[in-house]
RNA sequence: GGACCCGUAGCUCAGCCAGGAUAGAGCGCCGGCCUCCUAAGCCGGUGGUCGGGGGUUCGAAUCCCCCCGGGUCCGCCA
């Protein structure tokens, strides 16, 4: 039950009908008032009536009715005060287990992509972002009464993977050995090859421009920064450096190769459609194991590769060939978007108005199709595949355009419902301090040291305070999701490794903490919770305030989830364990001899943790009763 | 050149979409609190021309316009 809602309307049917305006409207305007003394709800008067707003304010002063026990006037605004014991009797009367987890009236289907790293290197502190991102927007939506679908898009049949790929053939396709994480293994055969590609590239190079000293100069300059980046490669896989250092020493063999390797592939040919099969599937095992740590997981992969060879690729090939939209751009195919759509298909596109979108180059003139020609069939496949209504995106705020492009390719393909409910949930950028992060060259904070070094540091707080240790990979956990979710998915955030081990009051491991209080308080009571038990009388200071944020907390979780805005309730949850807090150094709950006063404490401690372990549930943070 | 995102305290961020009361937190810095339900806590102090300028409004951090600064994109890469 949503009981501010229902206060909330109790306030507005009062004013709509002492002015004789809709509800509705008034309804919209009600705010929460900016101190706390001035009242628990406020409505600007001038919203609804811009002339005589004061004196109307005055009028309308001295209302009570059954949530509300006074109304009063402040300048322009009218103030109400809520009456806190039929609040209380009628909140806690109905708190259930999940209480606060409104579902939603129109219950829909959503599939969400997230995360997708390529299948090349271990995962890094941007893949961090997206993956906790991903994953709290399907438990949010989840929680709302969603279905929802999550599911891991591998790009295994681009340049990428074909690269690491003729590193291991020059390799002789090995083992992984023990005692090092595959995906590390692998991302570092992947950056010693693309770097040995590069420098022989650049020799090449070289020897060509020797009579033109400018140009020779800055080659060999950019060969310098390679020969530090290839030392230290070699120090982190020797044996595997040396070998692809003696084998790679032509790029025009290498560049020859790896276009045969995904024409191949792309083909099907049995014997290196396995080989390949075998390396990503490593890969992705490594990525599952670094994402269980965060307690992510989904409900399937989607092969790239699968849909070249299922026939989907070609489909949406014909589907192009066919097109009045289609155009002959640079030798290329293309789908001409910016002359075929007018703004009201922008605007149902989510397209912005001033923007030009350039033409979508489908396939090659080589006749290969792109990834975003691949892209387009696998949109269809989600929406066709999973039977979904919508389907997010999770990708970083670099693919705008082409998701604008794949959106309106979808539309002017005949899918208009697919372009139109296909949402780009996007983010921005992860900068770490200090460090240039580059997958390519093997440079890069990878999400398993970022986790190990959280954990090295909460291993040592918990020993100070003598706490015990069993939850240690739970704090972490929460921790980094706190961390990424607190800031708004749009804003650029510097990860700084300092601030997120740093424990204290705004973080994942306080929520945790307010939770184990609230918890073992409730565990250590031996009181029966009977509301009609309760005295209200002292529900003043913080517990009024906590009870009022306990009655709050639907409408934060509807605003949260409807919106896609976990740092909504990150923000509402910081305040509460404020609230919470403040109180619990103040006044004794068990000890309270009162027994009446005592019922009522325990239910607004039952009340904040509801609230947090429902909403620690959401964000993927484990409610822990121990720390 | 064009498009998008961001600019709020020394640092990191809420608040902006749906304008409303003296702009909030954490960190930092200074000073206190454990015979008492977990001190990852609590109490007190310190700190802001909300990037700048104009406009709309009774009222602007919030809406509109211009400018400045940071980031991203505008590939037959993925």
């Amino acid at each position: 039950m949503n009981i501010i809602k229902v206060v909330k309307e109790e306030f507005a049917n009062y004013i709509a009908g002492k002015l004789n305006v809709d509800p509705a409207l008034v309804l919209s305007n009600i705010e929460y008032p900016s101190k706390e003394n001035l009242g628990d709800l406020a409505i600007p008067i001038s919203s609804i009536r811009k002339d005589r707003a004061q004196e109307i304010s005055k009028e309308l002063e001295g209302y009570r009715g059954k949530y509300i026990k006074i109304t009063k006037a402040q300048g322009i605004f009218l103030n109400a005060f809520i009456d806190e014991k039929q609040l209380f009797v009628d909140l806690f009367s109905s708190l259930n287990d999940s209480y606060g987890l409104e579902k939603t009236p129109k219950p829909l289907r959503y599939l969400v992509e997230h995360t997708s790293a390529n299948p090349i290197h271990e995962l890094h502190v941007g893949h961090l972002r997206n993956a906790i991102l991903g994953d709290t927007i399907a438990r949010l939506l989840k929680a709302r009464g969603h279905q929802v679908i999550t599911r891991f898009y591998v790009n295994d049949a681009g340049r990428q993977v074909a690269t690491l790929i003729y590193g291991l053939e020059k390799l002789g396709f090995p083992e992984p050995p023990h005692g090092v994480k595959v995906d590390h293994w692998l991302g570092n055969i992947y950056a010693i090859t693309n770097v040995l590609i590069e420098i022989r590239s650049l020799q090449e190079e070289a020897e060509k421009t020797k009579e033109d000293p400018q140009k020779y100069r800055e080659i060999i300059s950019k060969l310098d920064e390679l020969v530090i980046i290839s030392n230290e490669l070699r120090t982190k896989s020797e044996k595997e450096f040396d070998i692809l250092t003696d084998k790679i020493r032509d790029s025009k063999e290498a560049e020859s190769r790896i276009l045969e390797i995904i024409r191949l592939y792309e083909n099907n040919d049995k014997r290196l459609s396995e080989i390949i099969r075998r390396y990503v599937n490593l890969a992705l095992e490594g990525f599952k194991e670094s994402l269980k740590k965060l307690d992510i997981e989904y409900d399937g992969f989607d092969y790239e590769s699968d849909l070249l060879w299922n026939g989907y690729v070609s489909e949406v090939v014909k589907l192009i060939l066919n097109s009045p939209y289609r155009e002959n751009y640079k030798g290329t195919i293309a789908i001409n978007i910016s002359d075929n759509i007018d703004e009201g298909v922008k605007e149902k596109l989510r397209i912005p108005k001033g923007l030009d979108v350039p033409p979508l180059v489908v396939i090659r003139a080589d006749s290969t199709t792109l990834y975003t020609t691949r892209d387009i069939a696998y949109t269809i496949y989600k929406f066709r595949n999973f039977n979904v209504d919508y389907v997010i995106n999770v990708i970083a705020e670099e693919q705008t355009i082409p998701q604008i492009q794949l959106r309106a390719a979808l539309y002017l393909l005949g899918f208009k419902e697919y372009g139109i409910n296909l949402i780009h949930y996007s983010y921005a950028m992860v900068n770490v301090q200090g460090i240039r992060m580059s997958s390519r060259l093997g440079r890069l904070i990878s999400l398993d040291e970022i986790f190990e070094r959280v954990k090295s540091v909460a291993i040592s707080k918990i020993k100070e305070k003598g706490g015990v240790l069993e939850n240690v990979d739970e704090i972490v956990n929460s921790a980094l999701r706190y961390a990424i979710l607190s800031a708004s998915a749009s804003k650029q955030i510097s990860f700084d490794i300092n601030r997120i081990v740093d424990l204290n009051q705004n973080s994942g491991p306080y929520l945790q903490y307010t939770y184990a209080r609230a918890y073992n308080i409730l565990a250590k009571s031996t009181d029966k919770l009977d509301v009609n038990e309760a005295n209200t009388d002292d529900m003043i200071d913080e517990k009024r305030k906590l009870l009022i944020l306990i009655a709050k907390f639907p409408e934060v979780f509807e605003y949260t989830s409807d919106n896609l805005s976990p740092e909504t309730l990150i923000t509402y949850l910081k305040s509460l364990a404020d609230a919470f807090n403040r109180w619990y150094d103040k006044e004794r709950i068990l000890q309270e001899p009162d027994k009446g006063k005592r019922i009522a404490r325990l239910f607004i401690v039952k009340g904040v943790e509801r609230v947090l372990y429902n909403s620690l549930n959401v964000l993927g943070i484990k409610p822990i009763t121990r720390m």
